[in-house]
RNA sequence: CGGGAUGUAGCGUAGCCCGGUUAUCGCGCCUGGUUUGGGACCAGGAGGUCGCAAGUUCGAAUCUUGCCAUCCCGACCA
């Protein structure tokens, strides 16, 4: 019992923190608020990244990259925007260090290198994109402008937790122009709709599509719209947005373009992006007591194999079977690592491997093989059973895609375990004390009832779902008149 | 930036109140060997600016002051 975790009951947050360090994916850093992503997480971020390019590319997307700074007069362009970031940006402020005369070996900024006019290391890409933008579309031929960035952004946060929230982090952001109002909404839903797909059938964890409050809203958004996760805490976490931007980066970048009818035009603008925070969301949605749980689709590894030696003479034996083995299941496309090192023992190797959430895991020894069997356990269920090793592979691939479905089946039993209504006040605190999750309920719509909801139970409206059903009722806080619930959940 | 707590080996820790040989223990690490069906065992070994600095003292991990860092709770947030 070397690595012991946390449980979830004992302590949540460590629970999760242990998941993450021990589990392997990444690390605090010697940088305050940022963290290193390890090969593990890496690899599992490859997965993420990939499969969300691809289909960012099947919706005619194509991918570009802009710089990490943001010259200051660019990025106060837009003031909605420029405010709502200004309180977390890093700013370079000059270009230079010198050695310090009075103290030896150390060094310390060069005040004749100050910078003319300061840079913001970009903690979102609007402004920069924007002005390129402008040099780019003169005519509606030149739209729609589909166009994608991979990139790390730094927000300057007070409090910082690994993938969640720290000061750098990795995301993608699409950023597009259009050419009518109607079609920039469009592709603001087909993002959401990316996002929800990717979401629900690769980590399958199951979201709920809404528009935010204009109180959640992005800064310099007309409407942003989110994919909200339930965590196993019964917290909500926000896991992709995606941002009806109307004309205000237009307008404030001065993007004009030629119609058809020979007149100017500003542009219609979306952004939406996805980060690494959507790894935390998969670890605090699945992984349990013995550790992660990976979602086979996008697991670093999918399929594990344990030989069990016993003597010297059974190495050939073992490794020469599990080659087979191997080899079938690599021809299906399954991802699989042979664990034959010598420096752990099987318990130990079983352990570390439900610990990092591999799917499946298969033990090979001399009894299997003269029984012409496998030792097969999955990970979701803990279930062991023998297999014989005619269509192992076929029998395997069949298995991932359950096991797939099943932690989907279980993360969304656990949210309509988790999803209330509520119709009085006192009903409301007492869900969201009680049995925790999303709690449905009505909202007189005013800003300032939101924030005395927030101030009062510290939970926020989460967002108003899509094709939410009209209903009449009473705001739960005030008592005047609502026609729809809205989603409510403290959150991170 | 306000309130609270904590800094001892890669990790987790004892010692501190009440100053006194060579700083404790577990895990991990290295070497050799025996092992391998749920986190092996034996033998040997390496690893420390006790957060930093100053002070008190014959003597400081221990007492005092200052600084730094981290964590938790707020405010902020993908």
């Amino acid at each position: 019992m070397a690595k012991a975790l946390t449980t979830r009951a004992e302590d949540y947050s460590q629970w999760y923190n242990d998941l993450v360090i021990k589990g392997g994916l990444a690390d605090y850093s010697a940088v305050r608020g940022c963290m290193v992503i390890k090969p593990y997480g890496y690899a599992l971020w490859e997965n993420m990244r990939d499969q969300l390019d691809k289909m960012f590319k099947e919706t005619g997307h194509v991918n570009a990259y802009f710089p990490l700074f943001v010259p200051k007069s660019l990025f106060e362009a837009e003031e909605k925007n420029a405010e709502g970031f200004a309180k977390e940006c890093a700013i370079v402020t000059h270009y230079r260090l010198k050695n310090d005369p009075d103290n030896k070996g150390k060094l310390i900024v060069d005040p004749d290198a100050k910078l003319e006019e300061e840079l913001i290391i970009r903690p979102t890409s609007e402004a920069i994109i924007w002005n390129t933008y402008k040099g780019w579309i003169q005519s509606y031929r030149d739209l729609p402008l589909l166009i994608n960035q991979w990139a790390n952004v730094v927000r300057w946060e007070m409090r910082t937790r690994l993938f969640l929230r720290t000061a750098e982090f990795l995301w993608q952001e699409g950023h597009t122009a259009h050419a009518t109002r109607q079609e920039a909404v469009d592709e603001t839903l087909q993002m959401l709709d990316v996002y929800a797909t990717f979401a629900e059938e690769y980590m399958a964890v199951p979201v709920i599509k809404g528009v935010k409050t204009p109180a959640e809203r992005f800064a310099g958004a007309e409407d942003t719209y989110c994919i909200e996760a339930l965590m196993q805490d019964g917290k909500a976490l926000q896991a992709g947005t995606s941002h009806f931007l109307g004309q205000n980066f237009a307008k404030a970048f001065d993007v004009q373009f030629m119609n058809k009818e020979n007149k100017l035009e500003y542009v219609w603008a979306t952004s939406w992006g996805v980060s690494t925070r959507l790894i935390g969301a998969l670890i605090m949605a699945h992984s349990d007591d013995e550790g992660l749980v990976m979602p086979p689709r996008i697991a670093p590894m999918q399929v594990v194999i344990v030989p069990i030696y016993k003597g010297e003479e059974s190495k050939p034996v073992i490794d020469g079977k599990a080659d087979e083995v191997i080899s079938e299941l690599k021809a299906l496309g399954i991802r699989v690592k042979y664990d034959n090192s010598d420096n752990a023992r099987p318990g130990w190797k079983f352990a570390e491997h439900e610990l990092k959430g591999v799917p499946v895991r298969i033990a090979m020894g001399m009894r299997d093989i003269e029984n012409n069997v496998v030792e097969l356990a999955r990970r979701d269920t803990k279930e062991k059973q023998s297999i014989s090793l005619e269509g192992l592979a076929g029998y395997v691939k069949d298995l991932l895609e359950e096991i797939q479905v099943n932690i989907y089946n279980k993360a969304l039993a656990f949210r309509t375990a988790h999803t209330s209504k509520a119709d009085s006040w006192d009903e409301f605190v007492k869900l969201l004390d009680e049995k925790t999750g999303f709690i449905s309920a009505h909202w007189d719509g005013s800003a300032e009832t939101e924030e005395e909801i927030k101030e009062k139970t510290k939970a926020t409206i989460r967002c108003i779902p899509l094709h939410n059903p009209q209903e009449d009722g009473a705001c739960i806080l005030t008592g005047k008149p609502s026609k729809q619930r809205v989603l409510f959940a403290r959150a991170y």
